[in-house]
RNA sequence: GUGGGUGUAGUUCAAAGGUAGAGCACCAGAUUGUGGUUCUGGGUGUUGUGGGUUCGAGUCCCAUCAUCCACCCCA
């Protein structure tokens, strides 16, 4: 029979991957809890419509990154290829910009975008997210930036670079656009293909052009810091005085522009070295016209998505693997298959103490079940055999000091009891 | 969507046209009922797949699939 292995970009996280996903999984719970960050769980798919609306026509996730498809009613779905226009979706439907304000979420789960994978890039990948709607107080979007370096911190990742910068808002941003595209008018030829063609649509990503001719062309060019309205410029000012008196490092990076059409004023990249190609390891924004887009009433909002795959990629490239201990666990190993019977009931009073514990079940010698024990790290081995039985007083082996005692179940039981809590 | 690299044992990798191998892992054993070290034994394989060249192909050629990396873009 032929095998079938997975869809092309997709990956298993097999049990022994699992301790860094948890890892993660409690960081991202215990940290949101205390910036007052609630989850919210949307749907893997939406309409189509919503991505196009929220995410952006333009956007290279709409044109060419999004596995659309039609349902058994002629609808067209697509599976989310990022999670802020869900969550606002949700946020709209379900009437919570009606609760006291601000409105803090937070969502983590599977992505999809069709795209050649490759190293840190894949067609799903788990994103950790966070949006506060109904504020445009830089003072949360300072709170934002800080929940999301205060994850990566702790999980203790270092030579992280966080970029800042604003690409302002309605009133400013076609006054910078006509800017650069009077800027740009005499170069054009000198442009790169899809540089010409994101002249009309959307000018201000020539910015992030590798093209090195289109690079050239756009370094003296107006930036959109240069033109912000009075809103934004003080905006952006006040959000770097309240980052610089906290203490974050940041890089003012005027050429910064995001890929998702939606953002305004402030936008935030966070790189690191050391994953490939794929430096960006999350990013994020406001996006103060976003909510009205979807449906919902004029409210600002502002918030980051952060890859996981790239996070545990820069966590094994740097080293760090703290979680690594393992929890107190038992081997209830039998002399000879005689015992198995008395073992397994022993097992089972074990277990009903909520103490981790396993026993052969490979018809094994009771040598070969010491080295099972040992290579599967278990903490301590119980042996039962014919003289254990005889006189209800097992032996408890530690396997880390290698010393044994004689005891009774309850004396087990309770011993382990203790270890298993602390 | 574009370009490049790589496909051999569970894994990492050898075999430069002539009988598919090694380390690690795995399994078993080294006289009484006890792990880690050591020693001994065991190869676990449709050389990704399908064609072609050749007396002979893991090796050369073509196709195909998979995967990795980079561009694009992004997390």
């Amino acid at each position: 029979m032929m095998a079938i292995n997975r869809p092309k970009g997709t990956n298993d996280i097999l049990p022994q991957d699992m301790r860094v996903w948890h890892a993660i999984e409690q960081n991202i719970r215990d940290i949101c809890q205390v910036y007052g960050y609630e989850e919210i769980r949307t749907p893997i798919f939406e309409h189509t419509e919503l991505f196009q609306r929220g995410v952006g026509e333009t956007s290279d996730i709409v044109e060419k990154e999004m596995y659309t498809f039609h349902d058994k009613g002629n609808r067209s779905i697509t599976l989310r290829p990022e999670g802020t226009a869900s969550v606002v979706r949700a946020f709209v439907e379900s009437r919570n910009f009606a609760e006291a304000q601000p409105i803090k979420y937070y969502y983590q789960g599977p992505m999809f975008r069709y795209a050649r994978p490759q190293a840190g890039r894949f067609r799903q990948f788990h994103q950790f997210g966070v949006e506060a709607f109904g504020t445009q107080d830089p003072l949360i979007d300072a709170e934002v930036i800080h929940l999301c370096m205060r994850f990566f911190y702790g999980l203790g990742l270092k030579n992280l670079q966080l970029h800042i910068n604003s690409v302002g808002c309605k009133t400013c941003r076609p006054i910078h656009k006509e800017a650069l595209k009077d800027y740009l008018r005499p170069s054009y030829d000198a442009l790169c293909e899809t540089c010409q063609n994101r002249f009309e649509s959307n000018p201000l990503r020539i910015f992030d052009c590798k093209n090195e001719s289109c690079q050239k062309i756009v370094k003296n060019a107006p930036t959109i810091t240069s033109c912000l309205c009075e809103d934004c410029k003080n905006h952006l000012e006040e959000l770097e005085g309240i980052l610089k008196t906290s203490g974050v490092d940041y890089v003012l990076d005027e050429h910064l522009v995001r890929g998702l059409d939606y953002y305004t004023k402030t936008a935030f990249e966070i790189m690191v070295s050391d994953i490939g190609a794929q430096s960006s390891i999350g990013g994020g924004g406001r996006y103060d016209s976003l909510v009205e887009e979807v449906g919902g009433p004029d409210m600002p909002g502002i918030g980051f998505a952060i890859g996981l795959e790239r996070t545990i990629k820069a966590l094994e490239a740097q080293g760090v693997l703290a979680w690594k201990k393992e929890k107190t666990k038992v081997f209830v190993a039998c002399v000879s298959s005689l015992e198995k019977r008395d073992a397994y009931q022993l097992l089972l009073q074990l277990r009903g103490a909520n103490i981790a514990s396993e026993m052969d079940v490979m018809d094994r010698s009771l040598k070969a079940q010491f080295k099972y024990a040992n290579k599967q790290n278990f903490s301590y081995v119980i042996t039962v055999g014919e003289e254990e039985i005889a006189h209800n007083r097992f032996a408890l082996k530690n396997m880390q000091d290698g010393t044994e005692n004689q005891l009774s179940t309850k004396e087990i039981i309770d011993l382990l009891k203790e270890e298993s809590t602390c």
